[in-house]
DNA sequence: ACGGTTTACTAAACCGGTACAGCTCCTGCC
DNA sequence: GGCAGGAGCTGTACCGGTTTAGTAAACCGT
């Protein structure tokens, strides 16, 4: 035979279904011993329950969905999502919630993925990441009524709850690090202005100049590519009066940055320090070992998780958790600026 | 009122169920004017089928399973998976069929997923990669009787259809390019040597070394980490007879190598050349640019995709298909060596 | 004009669970 | 002794689709 069903093990046990029912998901209803009784049988049958048939009763999908909407080809270069994602699943599977994960071109077939998968009752809930400014996948989920949790920032997000880690002290714990060095001008290659964490550091970097009366702080944008880290640091580095310290705001665009002043012949740490926002393996097996912002993206990843179960708990679960401030690791490509 | 159903869809219409489920899966059973009325209500209401339904009654669950046991924070170090990720999502988004991913600790853990999500009806097929010698998961897929397609290397996986690229042949082009700049002593640093596509490479290297007349062909057993191809760079550069060469199973290790060569003062390429056998932005970036074996992955992905839906269709389908043989992309990283 | 086939559709069963009203005992209490 | 209350269970409706048996009407050839 294949599959068994709770009706096999109702008719085994000499039970009716809605018994076996109880019995198989711990709740009052029938004896302790014909529990016991139910449980060996399910077991000697090796049961399983049909999630759909769970989820068309209105029920749960067991499921919740991670949309990323990015190139098809430059996902998976930032070791960053990829640790987010084992910390989500870490957590998901813990309470056999699986998780579906689809990659799509641009923000408007992003939201078409959420109307989709939520329509057609295929997960439970959201995970929301890469927040733009003023961004319109906010307003589409709450009116999908979809429980989501937001990677993102301080603030509000519409009344969609909340995990975020403090971008704002992460720069200012890098700029007051550099400055303590005796840099004075520092440059910082950011990512997409239209992400708010990009936003918020450039601005965090504004005040911490202003604040340290550093000769100058200037933030350029980029698409977060090695190529366009590379580029702006070739640019930098052929100015007159060129930074003696660079930030990055990933680590893939620190380390082609290192490369291209190694080919410039400028000497890191002596005539460039370079810290990345980003660490990870990446920053570690260059040589040399690359300063880097170190925060537990797993553990991010495990709370987003947790986060988004308790809301699809309990919808009204109001969550705003912030992070542990992530900390600088020092290693070997900051030092004292050469004069 | 909340989403509709195909009950809706019917009472506006002034049909039966069954007529309204014939015309949007166009079936025979209406005529062509009723289906279109039909289809145009059913467009105005914003209806979508609820997906647990449909798989209920027997049929599809509309989505596929991806397996990777891995210690969970190692995941997305290696861009290969990453970008054969986003292979797969490409084409199966197109047939709108979703991912489930999952990352486990180790092949029990794996196995037990296969069972449960296959006895709980929540995919239609699985795929199975990083394939081992003697693969206890492959009986249990075929005892499950899931539609499962190998990524892997020639020969038989049991009954299953497999897709895979040709090992031997990408670490033959290596060997012989290297000979040809003048190198008589390679050393190779695999992967693990439970993988299948590890023992291809050692036995092809041993192959054209004896073929090539080389004096030295060593390869010697990782876990693909940079602390281990770190570590045994170490090793092989502090011997006497250092070899003049090295190719590294990944990307990741190749780098960690580099970074050793940089750290001991061996010139890279003068006075040792590396050659990564994975290709990624990882290899581009670092300085100087490493020579690595380009294979297309995402196309790989694609494929792999293209196969498990051909299965899923037809579980008789017999696929064994060959991917095109990756090609080196020679870069900075190897020169003819000093003598 | 008649039997036979085709077309277009309806009604109901079915998939495998969950939810709930209702029934039968048994116990406790005044 | 009678009644309330609860434990333990049964029976059935229900979720939203798909599938099948059945039916009425139209069509067809001779």
């Amino acid at each position: 035979m294949s599959r068994p069903t709770i009706a096999d093990i109702a008719r085994e046990a000499g039970v009716s279904k809605g018994a076996v029912s109880f019995a198989l998901n711990g709740r009052p209803g029938v004896s302790e011993e014909t529990r016991q009784r139910i449980l060996q049988i399910a077991e000697r049958m090796k049961w399983r329950p049909h999630s759909a048939a769970r989820a068309l009763g209105g029920a749960r999908a067991g499921a919740v969905g991670l949309v990323l909407a990015r190139p098809a080809r430059t996902v998976g270069v930032e070791p960053f999502f990829a640790q987010l994602l084992s910390g989500l699943q870490a957590e998901f599977s813990v309470r056999s919630t699986a998780l579906q994960l689809l990659v799509v071109e641009d923000t408007a077939a992003e939201i078409e993925v959420y109307r989709r998968w939520a329509s057609e009752h295929r997960v439970d809930g959201f995970v929301l990441v890469d927040l733009q400014v003023r961004d319109p996948r906010i307003e589409v989920l709450e009116e999908l009524g979809m429980p989501t949790v937001v990677l993102g920032g301080p603030g509000r997000h519409g009344r969609l709850p909340s995990v975020w880690a403090d971008d704002r002290e992460a720069m200012l714990s890098i700029v007051e690090y550099l400055a303590a060095l005796g840099h004075r001008r520092i440059a910082h290659l950011a990512g997409l202005p239209a992400f708010q964490h990009t936003q918020r550091r450039i601005r965090a970097l504004r005040d911490a100049a202003r604040r340290l009366g550093l000769s100058e702080a200037l933030s350029l944008p980029t698409d977060f590519s090695d190529a366009e880290g590379a580029a702006a640091t070739r640019t930098l580095l052929a100015r007159r009066e060129r930074p003696t310290a660079i930030i990055y705001d990933n680590d893939v665009m620190a380390v082609a940055g290192l490369g291209v002043a190694t080919e410039m012949g400028v000497a890191v740490p002596g005539e460039l320090s370079i810290v990345s926002f980003d660490d990870s393996v990446l920053a570690r097996i260059v040589h040399p070992p690359l300063t880097a912002l170190s925060r537990d993206t797993f553990l991010l990843g495990e709370q987003v998780a947790r986060a988004l179960l308790a809301v699809i708990d309990d919808p009204a679960a109001a969550v705003d958790l912030k992070t542990p401030t992530p900390r600088l690791t020092v290693r070997e490509s900051t030092a004292v600026p050469r004069d």
